[in-house]
DNA sequence: CTGTTAGCGCGTTCAA
DNA sequence: TTGAACGCGCTAACAG
C-alpha cells in the first residue's frame, strides 16, 4: 500500500540508507547513484515519512503556536508574521487558540509538547508560574510573542505597552485635552490592559491630571464595548474632550457612538488608540494611532525561535520593537 | 532524559503493553494496576510521545489546513470554526498559508501528506487538475472548503457564491436601480471572482438590463482597491445609482470613497456586498450584504472531515450552506 | 561512496 | 487481566 524507504532502495538497487541520504541531500553520493534513486523514487511515488523521520531524528520541523483567537485581526496578523518565517525556514505550525484561558492554555501546550514540536510560541494573557512550570517541563525552546512576563525568564517579543499608551495619551495631552477618559481592556490582561492602564495613568500624572476613576470603562476590546463605554462617557455631566482606547476596534466602536449622538471626531471629542490594525484608515475619520507591529512581532519572534532551536546563541532573548504614532484625523485640538 | 512507556512500566511494575492500556483508556485493565501506572506516571512526570504513537498507529490526530492567508478576516473567522470543531474531536491543525498560488498551495498538500496528517481542509483558488492529482496520492480524506471544485469528485462545504451575488443584485433592482456596477474579483478565482460576478450578470439578464462591460472594475478584494474602482465610476460621465462589490472590504472602500468626494450613500449611491464580515456594522451608513457564514463553513468542513476520516458514511459530501441578506443602511430607493 | 545494524517510543497481536 | 515480542518507517553511527 503505502510505498516506504525500503521500496525505494529495492527498485533503485542500493540500500536504504542510500535512499536516505539522497532524500536528505547528504551530499556523499555519487551522482549516478543518485539519479537512480530519484528515478525509484518518481516511479514508485515514493513520499517519506514525515513522522517516522521525527521518532528517528527526534526532530519534527513543526512549532507549536498558541494564540488567543486566530479570528482576532490583530493576532491573525501576529500569526501571518509567524508562518510566512516558519515556511522560510521549513517549519511548520500547529495553532491552537486559547482565548487567553490559563487552563486551555496549560493544556494546548502540553498536547504541542506531545506532540514533539521542535518549539513553541506562546501568545496568551498572564504568564503564571503554572505556565512557567510548563514550559520548564519542556525541553525545547518558548517564547512569548505579544505577551509579557513579569518573571522575566522566558525569551520574548514585544512592544512596551505601556510606553506605547504613554505616547498616545501624551499626544491628546499635547494638543491641549485634559479631560481624556480612558476605554480599557480587563486589567487582567497584563499586556493589553494592565499595562496600558498603567500608561495612560503615567501620561496623565507626569501632565499633573488627577486620575479620575469615572472617566476609565472597561471593554472586551471588541467594537460594540467601545460604543458602550463611549455612551457612558457621552451622558456624564461633564464628557470629556478626548478618549484614549486599547483598541482599534473599540476606538471606532467609539467613533461611531460619537457620530451617532450628533457629535463630531475630533471636534467634539477626540480619539486615539493603540493597534494601528489595517482597521484605522477604514474609518471616518481615519484613526490617530500608535501603531503596533504585529507582522513583525510574529516574525521576530519566530525567527528568535529559529534561532533558539539551532542552539545558535543570542544576544538579545528579549526583544521590545518600537512603536511610533501614526497621525490621522481622529485628534484635534482643543 | 526523556521518559517512556518504558520507564513507567518498570516504576510500576508492570509491562509497558498494560501501561499503554492505562494511558490509551483501555478498560481491560484492573483498578488497582491502572492505580499503580497512573501514579509512577505522575511520579515520572511521563508525557506520552504522540510521534512515536503516530508512527505505531497509523494516526496523528492531526489534520492540514491549507488557507490563502490567515491575516484575511474572512478566512481567519473560517479557520476559528475549524479549529474549535478539530479541538472538539480531539485533533489539531497544522496550518499553511498558500495565498492561492498554485504552486505554492502544491507543495503545502504534499509536505502536509509527508506530516502524516489524517486529514485535510483545502481552501483555496482554483482546484486544478494538478490539485485533484495529488489530493488523490493522498490517502487520506479531503474536503474543500469555501472553495469550489468544477470536478465536482471532491467532497466540499461552501455558499452558492453566484447565487449570493444574484441576489445581492437583485436587492438593488427591485428598489429600483437599473444602472448598476460592480466591483469583482479576479475572474480567475472561482469563488470569489468568477462566480460572483456570473451572478452579477445573471441578475442584470433576468431584469432585463444590458450588461455594460465599463460598470465592472477588478478589485483585489483590499480596501484600498474598493476606492480604486469607485473613483473610477464617479468620474464616469453617467455615473450609476447602486454599485454591488465583491466583498465587503472593497465596499466599505467604496463607501468612503463616495463620502470624500461629497456624495451621499446611499443618497447619491447605494451599496451592497457579499461576506458581512464582522466589519459591516463597523462603518456608517452600515454596510448591507448577503451573508456568507465563515464560521459555519470551517465549523461543518471540519466536521465533514471528521466523519470522513472515522470512515462513517456520510449522506452529503457536497455541503451548500444557506446565504441570507443582512438589510443594513447602505442600500436605498431610487 | 555505500551497506549493515541498531534503535527512536509506542500500539498491537498473540499467548498465557 | 497481563506480558512478550514484533514492527511502524526512518536516521545515525559504524564498517567497509
Amino acid at each position: 500500500m503505502t510505498v516506504t524507504i525500503y521500496d525505494v532502495a529495492r527498485e533503485a538497487g542500493v540500500s536504504m540508507a542510500t535512499v536516505s541520504r539522497v532524500v536528505n541531500n547528504n551530499p556523499n553520493v555519487k551522482p549516478a547513484t543518485r539519479k537512480k534513486v530519484y528515478e525509484a523514487i518518481e516511479r514508485l511515488g515514493y513520499r517519506p515519512n514525515a513522522v517516522a523521520r521525527g521518532l528517528a531524528s527526534k526532530k519534527t520541523t513543526t512549532v507549536g503556536v498558541v494564540i488567543p483567537d486566530i479570528s482576532n485581526a490583530i493576532f491573525a496578523e501576529v500569526a501571518r508574521g509567524i508562518e510566512d518565517i516558519a515556511n522560510m525556514y521549513h517549519y511548520n505550525i500547529i495553532l491552537c487558540n486559547a482565548d487567553k484561558k490559563k487552563d486551555k492554555e496549560i493544556r494546548v501546550i502540553n498536547t504541542l509538547l506531545e506532540k514533539q514540536v521542535d518549539g513553541l510560541l506562546f501568545m496568551g494573557g498572564a504568564v503564571t508560574e503554572d505556565h512557567v512550570g510548563a514550559f520548564k517541563s519542556a525541553n525545547v525552546p518558548i517564547v512569548l510573542c505579544a505577551t509579557s512576563d513579569d518573571h522575566n525568564v522566558i525569551p520574548s517579543v514585544d512592544i512596551n505597552h505601556e510606553a506605547a499608551a504613554y505616547d498616545a495619551v501624551m499626544k491628546l495631552i499635547d494638543q491641549g485635552h485634559r479631560k481624556i477618559a480612558m476605554i480599557s481592556g480587563t486589567l487582567q490582561d497584563p499586556s493589553n490592559g494592565y499595562a496600558r492602564f498603567q500608561g495612560y495613568k503615567s501620561a496623565l500624572e507626569s501632565a499633573g491630571i488627577a486620575y479620575d476613576e469615572s472617566l476609565v470603562r472597561i471593554g472586551n476590546y471588541r467594537y460594540e464595548s467601545g460604543v458602550e463605554a463611549m455612551k457612558y462617557f457621552i451622558e456624564l455631566p461633564e464628557r470629556p474632550t478626548a478618549v484614549f482606547s486599547a483598541t482599534d476596534e473599540m476606538a471606532i466602536g467609539a467613533i461611531h457612538c460619537i457620530q451617532d449622538s450628533g457629535l463630531q471626531v475630533p471636534g467634539d471629542i477626540s480619539i486615539i488608540s493603540v493597534d494601528n490594525s489595517r482597521m484605522a484608515s477604514m474609518v471616518r475619520p481615519q484613526l490617530t494611532a500608535v501603531a503596533q507591529p504585529m507582522y513583525d512581532i510574529g516574525a521576530v519572534s519566530m525567527r528568535l525561535l529559529t534561532k533558539l532551536m539551532k542552539k545558535e546563541n543570542v544576544e538579545q532573548s528579549k526583544v521590545v520593537l518600537p512603536h511610533e504614532i501614526v497621525v490621522r484625523q481622529s485628534v484635534g485640538g482643543i
